[in-house]
DNA sequence: GTCAGTGCAAAAGTTTTGCATACAG
DNA sequence: CTGTATGCAAAACTTTTGCACTGAC
């Protein structure tokens, strides 16, 4: 993995500052090492799965599972991060700094792919002001099976 | 609520038993009461929340929170029912038997619009084909803030 | 009669909280 | 220094499971 020397990333890393000082809340180590991770990872995490990854990176921060839970909830709370969940396989949390994304996710096997789809997201504009809705944000997911999985299912 | 005498209510209760024959599970009382309630109440349940309403709605059949969970998991196997998470609200439940539709969510008060849109199902399923999936649902929530609302922020 | 379904209670899993200590501001 | 954040462990919640009994077929 690259080092961090990015533009996006400062400017995510500087917003989040901005809001932990409008907050009054403390720019902690653990709070920037979960940032971080969640940002380099390009991935959708449990807390859980999240927690895991820091210990193994980061074992001298012994970062404890209850900060993962109130980060990302903090994180949640002031749109940062989203949380998601499909399934039975439970919530799972990512950035959402980029602009305008959503996800196929494949019901084997959990794989998540995201994609971005302009006229989509102009006819979702066009619902949401026929109903006289205010349009903040959206979440969309389509599930199906993934390639793979279509082979492994015929090969049984 | 009017009493259940209902070609569409008939019809999904019919393609229930028949799920339930196919795969040798039995039909009982506990699960069409679920069933029932689930498309009597056009609503999203969390597991508990239909546990305590039938609870209410029907204490002679002393439903355990057991069985709400398995039947409710059965009826998600079984594309009868889907779930979905609503941010932090958990996950909720609901019948899949409307073809195909979608949610506006209200971030100031909650309410859910429901919608369709044909283009963009085209649109989803070309997405899906281009990426090698094979579609099998989707979802999609936009979030917003409802006519009202905006109103009322306005008067503030 | 047989075997899946049920309620109950216990267990497993997940998320939050209380508290003493650590550390950012 | 002050007071928020943290790690830990306990608590609270949510969901699943084991078991003996019930009831659908």
């Amino acid at each position: 993995m690259k080092k961090i020397e990015n533009v996006e990333y400062d400017a995510l890393l500087e917003s989040f500052k901005e809001i932990l000082k409008r907050n009054k809340l403390k720019y902690t180590n653990q709070r920037e090492i979960i940032l971080k991770t969640l940002y380099c990872n390009n991935e959708h995490f449990t807390p859980e799965g999240l927690y895991f990854l820091i210990r193994e990176k980061y074992p001298e921060l012994n970062v404890g599972i209850a900060t993962v839970y109130r980060t990302l909830n903090m994180l949640e709370e002031s749109d940062i991060a989203t949380s998601i969940s499909f399934g039975t396989q439970g919530k799972k949390f990512e950035l959402g700094n980029k602009p305008h994304h959503d996800h196929m996710i494949c019901k084997k096997c959990g794989e998540i792919i995201e994609f971005e789809d302009k006229a989509i997201e102009k006819r979702q504009e066009q619902i949401a002001k026929d109903k006289g809705f205010k349009l903040t944000g959206h979440l969309m997911q389509l599930y199906g099976v993934c390639t793979q999985c279509q082979k492994k299912d015929a090969g049984e």
